[in-house]
DNA sequence: TAATTTATGATACTACATATCATTTTGAGA
DNA sequence: TCTCAAAATGATATGTAGTATCATAAATTA
């Protein structure tokens, strides 16, 4: 998994320049994450995390590594499944506002894509004939992914 | 309260016409639903129903109501926040398929409209190029309804 | 009215999440 | 390098959302 070590060590180098610690164990939940096709919950990164380094770490940490990882903006948690995702920008500069997250409902495999001006531009005028300003969204949208897809027909 | 027995009335004569019962506890949840401006959990939604009426339900028969509910398209549930909200179309005829609810952060206040089809359109574009293809969706997105917004300047 | 289906009740349990306090690790300054 | 304070982690207990399962009650149908 060469890449994944890669992604994390753009982490770590993320966090020195900003006065935050990526120990050990965060470390290790963030790898599990980067290395995982789809979003998993607290308790199977707890699974994940004992088969891979022999070690159970209790339901608290793992929710305050979650905490930290979300605040340094390398997870995503993505509310309707309550499972987490690693952000898929950690490695790349470009800043993003406004995430959409595509779940397959097969494979569960999730993708994330920025949505793009224009439609945002559309949701907002929705939500203000409705009376709505917008917050920063984050959508989960279900769906398939083509190679499940094909896989059917 | 007239307005929300009007609705559920509408309600209760669908049931009629299409081998559906809404019994006593259903009508009754359903009603607490339509007369709520945000959405409620399930075991709110119990504690409603025992002031109203002086009977706890147990949790199981809640979501059991909630499920036929659900299935009958009177109530939706956002599965962002574990809640479920009252179908707004319930007296009207007009099918929809794609809804989004807005949701204020302030005051919890849940408005629903439907998508407008420019917005579906550029969604499915943007799936389509991330290799997906969209199930309907339904939107929740949070955001500041303009009482509060107003409120708060 | 008996039999069958549908709806609800009761009990127990699982999964997700957090409160709280104890312990360990880390980093900064003397 | 040692000390101390802050940050991170561990352990225990508990709260909340949701479900499995089996029992009972109500309503339909024959």
């Amino acid at each position: 998994m060469r890449d994944s070590e890669q992604i994390v060590n753009h982490a770590q180098k993320f966090c020195l320049e900003n006065g935050l610690r990526l120990t050990k164990k965060r470390r290790q939940v963030l790898k599990a994450l980067v290395e995982s096709p789809f979003a998993l919950s607290a308790y199977e990164l707890r699974e994940l995390c004992k088969t891979e380094c022999d070690e159970m770490l209790p339901p608290m940490s793992i929710y305050r590594i979650l905490d930290f990882l979300q605040e340094a903006g390398f997870v995503h948690r993505l509310n309707v499944s309550n499972r987490y995702t690693a952000c898929s920008h950690i490695a790349c500069e470009h800043e993003h506002l406004f995430s959409q997250f595509l779940i397959c409902v097969k494979c569960k495999m999730v993708t994330e894509i920025d949505i793009p001006d224009l439609t945002i531009k559309n949701m907002k005028n929705d939500a203000a004939s409705a009376g709505f300003e917008l917050e920063s969204p984050q959508l989960e949208i279900n769906g398939i992914c083509f190679t499940c897809k094909n896989r059917a027909a």
